[in-house]
DNA sequence: ATGAAAGCGCTAACAG
DNA sequence: CTGTTAGCGCTTTCAT
């Protein structure tokens, strides 16, 4: 593998000025710009990221804590942060932590070892507090996809969950039903626990009745579309019809939702925006050597299927 | 952010002493050992592995190119590989190609960039020769989850698409079918290829016939389960009933195949097995310091549902 | 416009 | 068992 020296001897220039033909900043002479261009293809020299990290101080990747990769809507999140860091010229490091304590300070520590320039956190369990632990340590920190209470310097570009809980209820109440429960993952997502308390507090706005999934509820609202979608087989399975018996409402809208023998009616956001713009302010703050200090929330829009309908109670 | 000058001024003793007490491979006194570690905790000192990477040649790192995340056979595919190579002390830098020979150019040019020390492909446009690329500059490449003819030095874990597609032709022919086709994702992956290959080889040994999915075929097996799910949508939209008129068969057993609204005939593989066996085997060759040279092919097996049944025709 | 020299933080001989 | 020394490959003043 060839180094600066190589091209700088081949060329029959010195390190600075094959440096100087690479970053492109401070001028060269177009001759010998051409002898180095000419140098480096023939020796098919790329630069060591590695050195470059170590002499420049950072490192062009971002860390990124995905929670559950096998939900599409991560997978998303995922695909629109990282895509976004290459078109920039970030490499991304993935830890998937399937909302394990354990596994996610390993990842947060694996990440402060290679000392990347920002960190995305997808998601994670409940309680944790490795967001903390990377902005006191100086690296950026946004939150894509969920929020999250207090630090000032975080960035979070979030789901409207209030809203979004607000039009499921408006539609299930539209629809006549009165008790309604909210099903929610067995991981420990803090995002689980805030959809959840939008979707109790809609409720309570309208004088209806939050019930436990177990206790004969007319309409449930789950946490996402996989467990929506394992609900009505539960309900079916029981004997029960959907939605004939049982309304059932989701949350993404991912791509089988909308199959005919379905026909889930369900929340619509967009992941792979909500990574994407998450890369983008991260790499923004990275290159103003800052924190993120920003928050947004992305509209997420009811989308109404087949899965809900008049209340038979 | 502290470094080992720091710990090692701290704890009154020189870097070797603090690298021999990390590394533990050089014996080192108990006495000093417990000052470095305390001066260690008292910084907060976490080794730079950048430096380390730079110094020792190796960057423990892993390339990751996956094709689609968003089928939940790569999710699984890389979240086996990147968990076990964290386990191993391993990062994973992922990047999501969707299959544009563009993309996949830039990421095995960001990854030589940053030195990875091995590369694992779940998956590739047709006729991509990124992994000679790779084998070229030294780099060690397992291919997961497809092959690849070819490259000795490749190491390869492979599905069993010839028996794989042997048990859905003889089960579909027991159920009296005689017109079958195949239809096969819209992205240009090489596993395609392969495993439509496969069927119509598994076909003619039959003597069966092989037609276009337009030209009314009683059963169509579809290269993965959103397809074939996509498929009996197309189908039931048309008028025509699966299992009655058509019968359907998938690939991958994702989560939702089993969903009684769906009860996909399929063929089950298990990603994550796959996507761990190749980072294990990757990090084995790694440390030898060679190739991967190794195939292995992993048994798929037919799960009977209720997409697929008798023929009317 | 180009070159020489210093050093990022670490590991690895080699002495002692 | 511990310290000294010499870089890994790059960027970056600072001269020239």
């Amino acid at each position: 593998m060839s180094t600066l020296r190589d091209v700088a001897l081949r060329a029959g220039v010195s390190k600075s000025t094959v440096s100087n033909v690479i970053s492109d900043v401070v001028p060269v002479s177009a001759g010998t710009r051409k002898r180095v261009e000419a140098a480096i293809a023939e020796l098919g020299y790329a630069p060591n990221i590695v050195a470059r990290s170590l002499r420049s101080r950072t490192t062009f990747a971002l860390g990124l804590i995905v929670p559950e990769p096998t939900n599409p809507f991560y997978a998303m999140v995922a695909l629109g942060a990282e895509r976004a860091a290459h078109e920039r010229g970030y490499a991304v490091l993935v830890a998937n932590t399937e909302c394990e304590p354990k596994t996610e300070a390993e990842a947060v520590a694996a990440l402060i070892g290679r000392r990347v320039d920002g960190v995305i956190i997808a998601g994670v369990s409940q309680g944790s507090r490795i967001h903390e632990l990377l902005l006191e340590r100086g690296t950026p920190v946004v939150l894509a996809g969920f929020g999250a209470a207090g630090d000032e310097r975080l960035g979070v570009i979030d789901t409207d969950d209030e809203g979004a809980m607000e039009q499921v209820v408006a539609h299930l109440a539209a629809l006549g039903h009165r008790r309604l429960a909210f099903v929610r993952h067995h991981l420990d997502e803090t995002a689980g626990e805030r959809r959840a308390a939008e979707f109790a507090a809609a409720v309570a706005r309208r004088n209806l009745q939050l019930v436990d999934a177990a206790d004969e509820p007319t309409a449930i609202a789950a946490h996402n579309d996989a467990l929506a979608i394992a609900t009505i087989d539960r309900l079916e399975r029981d004997g029960a019809t959907v939605p004939g018996d049982v309304s059932v409402v989701g949350f993404d809208d991912v791509p089988l939702a909308c199959h005919h023998r379905i026909e889930l009616t369900t929340v619509r956001s967009d992941g792979r925006e909500i990574g994407r713009r998450a890369s983008q302010l991260l790499i923004d703050a990275v290159r103003a050597g800052g924190f993120v200090a920003h928050r947004e929330v992305h509209a997420a829009e009811l989308v109404v299927r087949s899965s809900t309908g008049r209340c038979a109670a």
